[in-house]
DNA sequence: CAGGCGAAGATTGTATAAAGTTTCGCCTGT
DNA sequence: ACAGGCGAAACTTTATACAATCTTCGCCTG
């Protein structure tokens, strides 16, 4: 009852090798193993995954309708490097959307469901312990994709995809210290509220946990649009 | 101010010839001059626009990810057919956004918005007066759009352009009467309401006009997928 | 020695050709 | 006469080859 966006087999999302190449160069963005600038060459993908340029490039396309490659013409794709107006309208964007999903997830509440939830938390919670930065990025994500499947509503899911992916690469360039990327206490009240389908309580929780995480960000003010480098090396 | 979302020229959006495909078949879906289910071949694309099937297959893919056409594996590409459960999601989708768009755009106000927004308005009207039905759709999807344009958010304007795509499909598919697809009148409130920075009013505005045009629909209660045949045929 | 010009190398953009799959007509057998 | 299966045609899918473009490095000039 989860993954069933479409009835017949038409895109079955992981068998066929342009999906393969499309979630592991989106996993690894999305871990944090690739910083954004990053030049993704298409031989170089295509030799990974024993591709023809043909698929890499189908890959790397979709990800650019993702919000996490850009592609300059003639010069070839790059990991995203999202400005900090940029950054702001994703956080924008969440705090209008996910409040409303987590409202109809309160509706769609099921003992699967919850146990699913619990299960995430889980392993949220070892990973956070177990010091592994990278699976703690990836799975503070996942929750909230999770919510959105949960509320059954494939345009939102489909939004909020594009939206917890570019987030990743933002939280990544402007975070001000290291504090781990989502409070897995947050997530934990969240589900608490939705357990108890407390609409307004989980409505709530999300809107100031978005807030709190963006508050985190180092976003100056100026419009500025890239070549951060006079900042950063200030001479 | 407005289409600046990239500093540097990568995506002229209208220069390359995928692009020109790409809004070629857009438009023609948009006015209804293609209708939901019909093949789109890409032999037949590509001589149209007198391209190979390479930047036929490309731009193909992008329209799918904007939801009007959708591609059957080893089948080929069509145009996309809304089943009445989408249908409810979009616009339930439009219900968030399309109001805090307005919102924005309240605050964008200037003298040349306003003449873009009149200039709008006046082509609307001649078009219904002409009773030219395929501007009338097609315009009618373009004022939401340079609502959404007016308040610079790039993200919420993406998302809009996805969901009006759609509403085309599925105002054409399920429309009750054969009534205009958008009221003009409408679209004259919010534009005095946006001149007023009258925020309150633009947003109410806006929401009762989109449940007006779904109340205008007619989306039948079960989750009917697909296979309207058993329905239509009823044998 | 700094700066600019130019050719070589590498990489992407595009087109074309080979391979696999589905569909539809037609034929055969009952 | 009809059901079932075979086969050819058309299409999509994938791979490869060619052309255009940009980057880089060396070299020359001032």
């Amino acid at each position: 009852m989860a993954a069933k966006t479409r009835p017949k087999p038409d895109t079955p999302d992981a068998s066929d090798r342009v999906s393969r190449i499309r979630e592991g160069v989106t996993a690894a963005i999305l871990e944090h193993r690739l910083l954004p600038g990053t030049k993704l060459g298409e031989d170089e993908i295509g030799e990974i995954y024993g591709a023809s340029r043909t698929l890499v490039r189908t890959a790397l396309q979709q990800l650019v309708h993702e919000g996490i490659v850009s592609i300059e013409k003639n010069r070839g794709a790059f990991v995203a490097r999202p400005t900090p107006a940029d950054a702001r309208e994703v956080f924008e964007a969440r705090r209008l959307i996910e409040p409303t999903i987590v409202d109809r997830a309160c509706e769609a509440v099921s003992p699967a469901w919850l146990d699913r939830l619990r299960h995430h938390l889980a392993e949220e919670r070892e990973a956070e312990l177990r010091g592994d930065a990278r699976a703690s990025v990836r799975l503070s994500g996942e929750f909230h994709r999770l919510v959105a499947e949960m509320s059954g509503h494939s345009i939102y899911l489909g939004f909020l995809k594009e939206l917890i992916a570019r987030s990743s690469l933002i939280i990544l360039l402007y975070r001000r210290h290291d504090t781990p990327a989502c409070g897995t206490d947050h997530h934990a009240g969240i589900v608490a509220a939705i357990r108890k389908r407390d609409k307004a309580a989980a409505r709530a929780q999300m809107l100031s946990h978005l807030t709190e995480i963006e508050a985190e960000l180092f976003l100056k003010d100026p419009a500025a649009d890239e070549t951060r480098l006079a900042d950063v090396l200030g001479a």
